[in-house]
DNA sequence: ATTAGCACTGCTAATTCTCAAGTGCTAATA
DNA sequence: TATTAGCACTTGAGAATTAGCAGTGCTAAT
């Protein structure tokens, strides 16, 4: 357990870092404390000694180390007030009738990375809510047509198929099956749905029926993937850390990488939930703050992905704010 | 003019940078010939004073000038042979009958940029052969519906809006209004047919005929917005020339503004345009090479941006062969 | 327990030095 | 007249050296 000075320095020397990017010296911080310079960099010694402190060479300052950051989040870090400027530019895009949900959150994440010059990440998924409100095909020619699927909470989607041999007559006849048998069903269940009901009778209707099985199952795959959204990629090269073309390659092609992001990015616990250096799955070099969120549609994961030398506080304020936000 | 030695030259040292993106030395260039280095540093002398060459420094190899580029594709390249790798992974996207056009597109390009390390933009439009064929609504909840707008060609799109104290029995009545009235009409006409002809007689079927009206308004100036497709961005980061991250922030935020781009890129032209350096309006470091393309259903501009270093052989004969492949 | 003082360390930036690559020019040559 | 050999010269890149500074750890005094 660290003493209420040893935690004032740590404080100090992050949130100092934090601003800097430089490592910290022990005159900076004897100048906020009443002792002297030769008393803190005893206490630094210390605070290194537990691995909350490191050095870049033997006479530098200190720099924290992910312990360091760790403990800062745990122990020392006091939530942020939302600044007023910020809140309300936030309250403007919440406000705004016209925006759909997802428009919403891309915008404010959007608005956020400006802000704090880190990348948000917005991963949406259909949620179990989401329930399959209806189909509807569209034919363009005698082998094309467009299948639109509908779900009650008004998310559309639309694929163009081909299917050839296969009259309209049974097209329709699938369709009226899938509204009338699957109709209502959790749309991240339509695929088994579609398999248990729809394949087993499909035949009797349907002379190509394979083929249009195959077809319909597809769209609905496709409509029940993740959409990702990575927003403000830029301010990467903002960092200082980031500051040779290697590193910013990495990263680069990591958060194009959608596998990447969404195994790595998904987060299933609805904390807001700081991952630091070593302890996210993405970049050691970098900080994840992420939290699941839900709304009547959809659920997903928003993230904040900076150097570790973030600010913790106010990242963590932003995101809950939005969370709260999109929730109601 | 150039005599013919100079002409050798000259395509010597440009095919040489290109390809080791290093000043050429005399002694390099005099191996390929049959005649001494100083002999070569003599002709050398000349391209220099004739604007084609450049040096780095006094005592330094060539370099090619923004017209010495601009010699060579206009008078020395010879078109390049598709080598038969790149040439089959082409062909397979474009067979591949599953693959909207638009898909096709972006698949193709995205494998130019791999193969090339460059970065490749398209731009599409609905063209003016793209007619309205149909639209449709579905009623999600009392203040919201989805809109449903589908071309004959096959593209579709939908949109959410919200519409408070509007009947369902009024919107169906706009909606036929639009289907008998708009509908054959080309994608980028509706508008103003829309303003034309139902905006003087909706409000005799429809009470707040002006909300209405504005909101499908807005559901076809949408529908007919360009879309952006940039693709392999991340090479920008092993061009040796883009080594500073200030450089790299600036083309990244170019290629990141839509409006840049669609002012910069859009090309009017059918043939395989190249713009050096200052003769293209993105960005003087770059050489943008592009075209303008044609489907039934869309038109727009598919461009390659790179250093001015560019295999301008190798990417106009990808171009080519892409502008025909989609053109039928 | 704290602090003043001092020797020590390692980085950074400036300076100098060396070397290689390449040039332009002159004079000799074919 | 065109080509070439030869040489003095230029420059940048990289290595080595140096000076100075920010900051440390330790010791001894308070």
């Amino acid at each position: 357990m660290l003493t209420e000075r040893q935690s004032q320095i740590l404080k100090l020397i992050i949130t100092e870092y934090i601003q800097s990017a430089r490592p910290v010296g022990s005159n900076l911080i004897c100048k906020e404390l009443n002792c002297s310079s030769a008393t803190v960099r005893n206490e630094m010694a210390s605070l290194e000694e537990l691995g909350l402190l490191e050095k870049t060479h033997t006479s530098s300052g200190r720099v924290p180390s992910e312990k360091g950051y760790r403990y800062y989040v745990d122990h020392l870090m006091k939530p942020k007030e939302l600044n007023g400027e910020d809140m309300l530019k936030l309250q403007i895009i919440f406000n705004n009738q016209q925006l759909e949900l997802s428009d919403c959150l891309s915008e404010s994440l959007k608005l956020i990375s400006d802000m704090t010059n880190y990348t948000s990440i917005v991963l949406g998924g259909t949620s179990h809510d989401n329930k399959l409100k209806e189909i509807n095909v569209i034919p363009i020619d005698t082998d094309n047509l467009i299948v639109i699927v509908v779900t009650d909470t008004g998310h559309v989607e639309n694929k163009k198929v081909t299917l050839k041999n296969v009259s309209l007559e049974e097209i329709k006849k699938t369709v009226n099956l899938i509204n009338d048998l699957i109709v209502g069903t959790p749309i991240d269940e339509v695929s088994s749905k579609l398999e248990f009901e729809i394949k087993p009778i499909i035949g009797r209707y349907v002379k190509e029926h394979e083929m249009v099985y195959n077809t319909f199952y597809q769209v609905f795959k496709d409509f029940s993937s993740k959409n990702i959204n990575v927003v403000g990629k830029n301010n990467i090269l903002k960092q200082p850390e980031f500051n040779n073309i290697e590193k910013i390659r990495d990263i680069f092609g990591k958060l194009d990488n959608n596998e990447e992001i969404i195994n790595n990015i998904t987060e299933e616990n609805n904390d807001i939930n700081i991952y630091i250096g070593k302890e996210n799955k993405l970049d050691e070099e970098v900080t994840v703050i992420k939290t699941k969120y839900h709304t009547k549609d959809q659920e997903g994961t928003i993230a904040i992905v900076g150097p570790k030398r973030m600010e913790y506080d106010r990242v963590v304020t932003l995101l809950e704010f939005i969370k709260e936000n999109i929730e109601k």
